[in-house]
DNA sequence: CTGATTTCTTATCATTTGTAAAGAATTGCC
DNA sequence: GGCAATTCTTTACAAATGATAAGAAATCAG
């Protein structure tokens, strides 16, 4: 749980009573590679940090496989929109490496704002970084082409090229692995 | 200031302290149609309630004027990835109609969360639901065809199309105004 | 009302991206 | 190692979108 509160510190700093009300409602788990961490249609209810390995949240769109996001080590990952709507979410989390995450209970963790007020704190700016990011790849999605967009993620997060099949990769710049075969050939 | 309370109730009570801790904070403008609201370049210090008239979030991408997002009356607006990362932003805030506007002073609101948590509560859960949208957005921008597009937009927010010119439609949903005239003549 | 400006549509052609299919390369498994 | 499955690339063709330009329609200013 180091490096979770390694990565909390960033944000926040948390007294040592809301460290220790974090630390009752998470759980570790080893997954698998190729395992869902979470179903599609499952409502949200849990925020996972991932200690080791590497996750994507996916969904389909007539019946093509589409991958929302990637999430590396000391990263958070939860399906957003499901969390804090409350709805299903058409979404689901599958681990793409052997991972270790720490699985947050999301309900317990928001009863704890009540208590906590600077774990309450804590959450609202990881979720304010997450929306930055969201708003900056909308705008990405909105007006790059998508050779810009694949030099982007090349800069950017070389690593995930690096660890996922570019068939992910594609869908997840919005383009069809056909596509970025051919934005890769034009070297 | 009646209709900017009701739309804080939607999202949290607030106590009678915290009403006016934040009023202390609010002004109210007239601002003419056409007239940039926040330039381009600034550092978004300030979060827009809109009682009357209609606003956009604008950019440049090779001098192309794109809209980013609109926001209607009732609704807050701001430049988020500017106001939670406090880099000056390359987006500016435009009006689309003669509209009243209450502006919010974001950095002695962050202040008062010290002092109010039920402040701090209630931006947590409106900048949520707005990150809710965006990810739904976003989802709709990497695997929705621009037609899809146009005709969810049509569905949810029929105002938008009657109110606003074509062309800011078209780079909204990240096409040319040619090509969403081609859209629309398809009927 | 009238002329000027802006917005919208249409047409043509170029470019990008998608689809389908086939083969090469890689990976995984026994 | 060697076979099977998956992933990646390439090709050919179709569909969607972009760029440009020209004219129609709508809006605005005086």
């Amino acid at each position: 749980m180091t490096r979770l509160f390694r990565y909390f510190d960033q944000y926040n700093t948390l007294t040592e009573g809301a460290k220790s009300a974090i630390l009752a409602i998470c759980t570790a788990h080893t997954i698998q590679k190729g395992r869902d961490l979470q179903p599609i249609g499952h409502t949200c209810r849990t925020i996972y940090f991932i200690n080791r390995g590497m996750a994507r949240i996916y969904y389909f769109k007539d019946d093509n496989d589409v991958t929302e996001c990637f999430a590396l080590e000391n990263q958070i990952i939860a399906r957003v929109e499901s969390l804090f709507s409350g709805k299903p979410s058409r979404k689901g989390i599958q681990m793409l490496e052997v991972s270790e995450v720490v699985a947050i209970n999301a309900t317990q963790l928001f009863r704890l704002y009540d208590t906590f007020p600077d774990i309450e704190r804590l959450f609202r700016k990881i979720f304010e970084a997450g929306y930055v990011e969201t708003v900056n790849r909308l705008e990405s999605l909105q007006f790059h082409s998508a050779e810009e967009r694949y030099r982007d993620l090349l800069q950017t997060s070389p690593d995930i090229l690096k660890r996922v099949p570019l068939k992910l990769i594609a869908s997840y710049l919005g383009i069809t692995p056909v596509s970025l075969s051919r934005i890769r050939a034009h070297h």
